[in-house]
RNA sequence: GGGUCGUUAGCUCAGCUGGUAGAGCAGUGGACUUUUAAUCCAUUGGUCAUAGGUUCGAAUCCUAUACGACCCA
């Protein structure tokens, strides 16, 4: 013991920072818990910038301006017996000025101790600098959280990909870009939910934990229930529920929850992502793609302030009418070498999908040929803003026969910079034709397909009742957060990403 | 699943055709009462992702594995 306080000095130097901040951190607990709750701020710094920026030197000087502020100490410049440090809170940073006189006594030489991370709270009035910086000049402060850990470089910020979503903390720490998606992801979501609530819409909530997958053609997570002893679907989507819902008389619903499809990952794909899905009695999907067109439109003004958009280098200018075309019409557009009744027949379609390298299996029908035809060759290419319709029927189990060709559906989908963000049609109500599409889907289960959806006995009675006729959609907020917010991998508007378990230590 | 690239100090990164492991920031000690990537002086800190192999000698070459990034299916 009394070696180890002769070494005082010496060890202090050669232990890492971890301990000597722990060390820093024991004698604080000499003095009564370190940790302390009762400090209370007024003001946030982008507030403060935000009512005194404008005020001059003078100005600030004939009217003292008192304020309590809290945060972390994200930089510190010590000149002797005074210091500068900056002080980050959720609104953005300010600037102290601590001098060792304007304190209490003692209080100064605390200060110099304590470590750039430190959570501290500081009061006095507004100044401002030399240089016009709109200041802090400091006349009390307090430590009220102590950082164990350094933070990432100052100017470089965390820039290894890896450490930035598996501690998300440390990014938003210091990377203002990523704070600002998530403000922003945040505000994306406020302003959809304003704008549907402003139309009458109910937001809901149904199942997560569902008997019956539902909704898309997607592998489940399964789960168990120990006092129900049986087995349970992570949801890979709301839309039945929804449905039911409308049948009961909400005829206006919307959920932004979370959906779980057991697939890959990609910079497109989480294995929880986030859905909003509506359902509006007496609608079709043409007024869902004028409302879709509108909502994203308003959305950008909104949110960006504009409705041109940079992604990834190139702008996208929503303010014009998004481009409308058929399936058939995207293939034939993006592939001049086959003639429409090539796309017209199985046998002649199948030929020209196995020389792109799609293989098809016997079970496919012409329009799940022609749907792979559309994901190889057009998808991708989709770049502006665009509304594909008529997605054939067989691809379609949900979704209402269109009229005059019951071969495919009264439904789009909505791409942006060659990527879905939205899925919506006409709804099929009714049951006998439902029952029917379920009955198709159940035998593609049985010959291997594990996407294929199952006979939900459940939702065929509730069409039984009477749904009336609605329409609907999904939009992936994830995937539209990523375009409105610049971001090229999902992982980047998602703020715990699903990360493969790393062993470490 | 296949391919390419990456993993070096707490962070950001150098490290050439194999020859004793480097810088900046952060930290520590000192100077400094308007700095802002503060400055100046001094200084601590490394299982070079992991495991094998080649070699007198490996951060460097080879193989495998882990994790990540990107592209393709």
């Amino acid at each position: 013991m009394n070696k180890q306080k002769e070494n005082t000095e010496k060890d202090f130097n050669e232990r890492d920072e971890i301990e000597q901040r722990k060390a820093k951190l024991a004698e604080l607990r000499k003095n009564g818990n370190p940790f302390r709750n009762d400090f209370r701020r007024d003001s946030l710094s982008a507030e403060l910038k935000a009512r005194y920026e404008e005020l001059s030197k003078e100005e600030l000087e004939e009217q003292p301006i008192r304020v309590k502020v809290a945060g972390r100490m994200m930089t510190r410049r010590v000149m002797g017996k005074a210091a500068f440090a900056h002080l980050q809170d959720m609104s953005g940073q300010i600037q102290l000025y601590v001098k060792r006189d304007s304190l209490p006594e003692g209080r100064y030489m605390e200060f110099k101790r304590w470590d750039i991370g430190d959570i501290i709270g500081a009061e006095g009035v507004m100044f401002k600098t030399k240089t016009g910086e709109l200041s802090i000049m400091v006349d009390e402060i307090h430590l009220l959280t102590k950082a164990l850990r350094p933070l990432p470089e100052k100017f470089h910020g965390l820039a290894d990909q890896e450490t930035r979503y598996r501690q998300r903390y440390l990014d938003l720490i210091v990377n203002e870009k990523s704070r600002e998606v998530f403000k922003k992801r945040s505000a994306i979501i406020d302003y959809i939910r304003r704008y549907l609530m402003g139309r009458g819409f109910i937001e809901v909530e149904t199942p997560m934990m569902q008997v019956i997958p539902g909704g898309a053609t997607a592998r489940p997570f399964i789960t168990h229930h120990n006092s129900l002893d049986m087995q349970l679907y992570l949801r890979i989507a709301p839309e039945l529920y929804l449905k039911r819902l409308v049948v009961g008389g909400f005829e206006k619903v919307f959920e932004i929850n979370r959906n779980f499809r057991n697939e890959g990952l990609s910079t497109r794909h989480n294995p929880e992502f986030t859905m909003l899905e509506w359902y509006q009695a007496y609608a079709d999907y043409h007024e869902l793609m004028d409302l879709t067109e509108d909502l994203i439109r308003s959305l950008a003004k909104e949110v960006l302030g504009s409705t041109t958009v940079i992604y990834q280098g190139r702008e996208y200018d929503l303010s014009k009418p998004f481009h409308r075309m058929t399936v058939k019409e995207s293939i034939l557009a993006f592939n001049p070498e086959i003639a429409p009744e090539q796309l017209a027949d199985r046998e002649a379609a199948k030929t020209f999908a196995e020389k792109l390298g799609i293989p098809v299996k016997d079970s496919y029908g012409l329009g799940k040929i022609q749907i792979e035809i559309f994901e190889k060759t057009v998808e991708s290419s989709l770049d502006e803003p665009t509304f594909i319709t008529a997605y054939p029927t067989e691809v379609s189990p949900l979704a209402r026969r269109n009229d005059e060709d019951p071969f495919v559906t009264d439904r789009f989908e909505f791409f942006i910079a060659g990527r879905e963000i939205a899925n919506g049609f006409s709804e099929l109500n009714d049951p006998e034709d439902q029952a029917e599409r379920f009955r198709k889907q159940v035998e593609e289960m049985e010959a291997g397909d594990e996407e294929a959806m199952h006979f939900d006995a459940d939702y065929i009675r509730a069409l039984e009742h009477g749904m009336p006729p609605t329409a609907g959609e999904g939009i992936g907020i994830d995937r539209l957060v990523m375009f409105l917010t610049d971001s090229a991998s999902i992982r980047d508007v998602l703020l715990f990403p699903h990360m493969r378990p790393k062993v470490k230590n």
